[in-house]
DNA sequence: TCTGGGGTCCTAGGACCC
DNA sequence: TCTGGGGTCCTAGGACCC
């Protein structure tokens, strides 16, 4: 059985751009909160030389003058057109395993090369047809393999994003013709290393000796060679959420405790309503806030508490994160940044009572009620009907972002409107 | 003036035990 | 003179991913 690893081509750009048919064809960026840095590139974007990560305040001159078009990043938007690409592949592909929000390995047979083809062809004509979405797909014999190849599939136009390693009879020469840097699981630091050493390519990382690799980065170093010598990949498990983690940065920094608070105090609000449709609950709640990483003399500080019972109750937790919050303070400094960290999580059918603290179950089910209650209403009416005390309704502490698109997919007062 | 957010996995090292 | 050794559990932090 082979492995395939199919994704969207610049994902956030291709959003954008399949809701807004102006921008087809354009040199387009997309940024991150706080409209920071650049995340997304439009294929013509990326031809004009911009780079990933770039902070957008040190290029938007030069953007404006290349005629760039700029979006904010659109959280609502990608995720609802994730859900649409996934569940149409699921219906074309075996044993999907969604691995982002734009890419999903799939088990794929040994087909003729003819076969593959075929299907590729019509999965990609598929999702361009009903998604405005290019896919590539890339086929291996495992998901390193896959991953490689659907690189190869995406930088030469020959292959017309499809290309499978495991029918060439020159994988030599396609791995050696990927940089060190774009393996999977090899990093800057990882990469800087292996450059120090001679090792530039794939291929001579595949062919390096183990024990040198297996010293510097462990079990995963030796995994990640095995694949590259074709090894399977240990087998698809679908694992349950380990932590869930709600943080951001801060428009204006904050230096003083009540702001922190009700910032905290909204992300505990989104972290307990993602443990919910999650049907989690956390064991361990940790609030942390940091100043800037560019300053001079940064201050980070974190604080963690156990529960007693675990709990996707928002009132429970905003209760332990707000005490936590006094501890991690610091008046003198200007706090850029804070999160929560939702931890330890059970599955909420699956909880262990505590033997010293046992709650009657009509009164478990009362406080489950009430948050399934402001769950719908905040579905039905939109986030924020139903709002905790804590948050406050002053928010100096928000989100810039000054090019966002419209909610066009879940909002349907933004729904597009197509003249005849 | 302005530098994202949400994840996973592994390792080293400390605490503790016998 | 001479200061064990190995196992387990936990946590913080690093490295990576998209």
């Amino acid at each position: 059985m082979n492995t395939a690893l199919i994704d969207s081509n610049n994902f956030y750009a291709a959003c954008e751009q399949s809701l807004d048919p102006k921008l087809v064809g354009q040199p387009l960026v997309v940024l991150s909160n706080n409209d920071g840095c650049v995340i997304a590139r439009s294929a013509e974007a990326r031809k004009l030389g911009i780079r990933m990560g770039k902070p957008y305040f040190q290029i938007h001159h030069e953007l404006t003058k290349l005629g760039v078009k700029i979006r904010s990043s659109n959280y609502a938007l990608y995720g609802d057109m994730s859900r649409r690409l996934m569940s149409l592949l699921a219906e074309h592909c075996e044993n999907l395993n969604v691995y982002s929000i734009d890419e999903a390995f799939t088990e794929s047979r040994h087909y003729s090369s003819q076969e593959l083809q075929t299907w590729a062809y019509q999965l990609r004509a598929t999702v361009c047809r009903n998604l405005g979405l290019t896919i590539s797909i890339g086929v291996g014999a495992n998901k390193t393999q896959a991953k490689l190849a659907n690189q190869i599939a995406k930088a030469e136009p020959i292959h017309a994003g499809i290309f499978d390693l495991t029918t060439t009879n020159e994988s030599d020469l396609w791995l050696e013709s990927i940089p060190i840097e774009d393996v999977w699981g090899i990093g800057r630091k990882l990469a800087h290393w292996c450059r120090l050493k001679g090792i530039k390519t794939a291929r001579q990382l595949r062919d390096m000796p183990s024990n040198e690799l297996h010293a510097k980065c462990g079990v995963k170093g030796i995994r990640l060679q095995r694949e590259l010598n074709g090894h399977p990949s240990p087998t698809f498990s679908k694992t349950e959420k380990q932590e869930t983690r709600i943080s951001r940065s801060f428009k204006e920094p904050i230096t003083n405790l009540e702001e922190l608070k009700k910032a905290i105090s909204n992300y505990v609000v989104r972290a307990s309503e993602k443990l919910r449709q999650q049907k989690q609950k956390a064991g361990k709640v940790t609030v942390y806030t940091s100043t800037s990483l560019f300053i001079s003399n940064p201050y980070n500080k974190s604080a963690t508490a156990s529960l007693a019972l675990p709990s996707n109750h928002t009132g429970e937790l905003l209760s332990i994160a707000l005490q936590l919050t006094e501890k991690i303070f610091h008046p003198h400094y200007p706090l850029k940044k804070a999160g929560v960290l939702m931890q330890e999580l059970h599955n909420e059918n699956n909880i262990q009572q505590n033997l010293f603290m046992h709650i009657p179950l009509h009164k478990q089910h009362q406080k489950e009620n009430l948050m399934q209650s402001i769950d719908q209403l905040n579905n039905r009416f939109g986030a924020g009907t139903i709002q905790w005390a804590a948050c406050g309704s002053q928010r100096s502490w928000t989100l810039r972002h000054n090019h966002i698109s419209r909610a066009a997919t879940t909002r349907l007062k933004e729904i597009p409107i197509v003249k005849a």
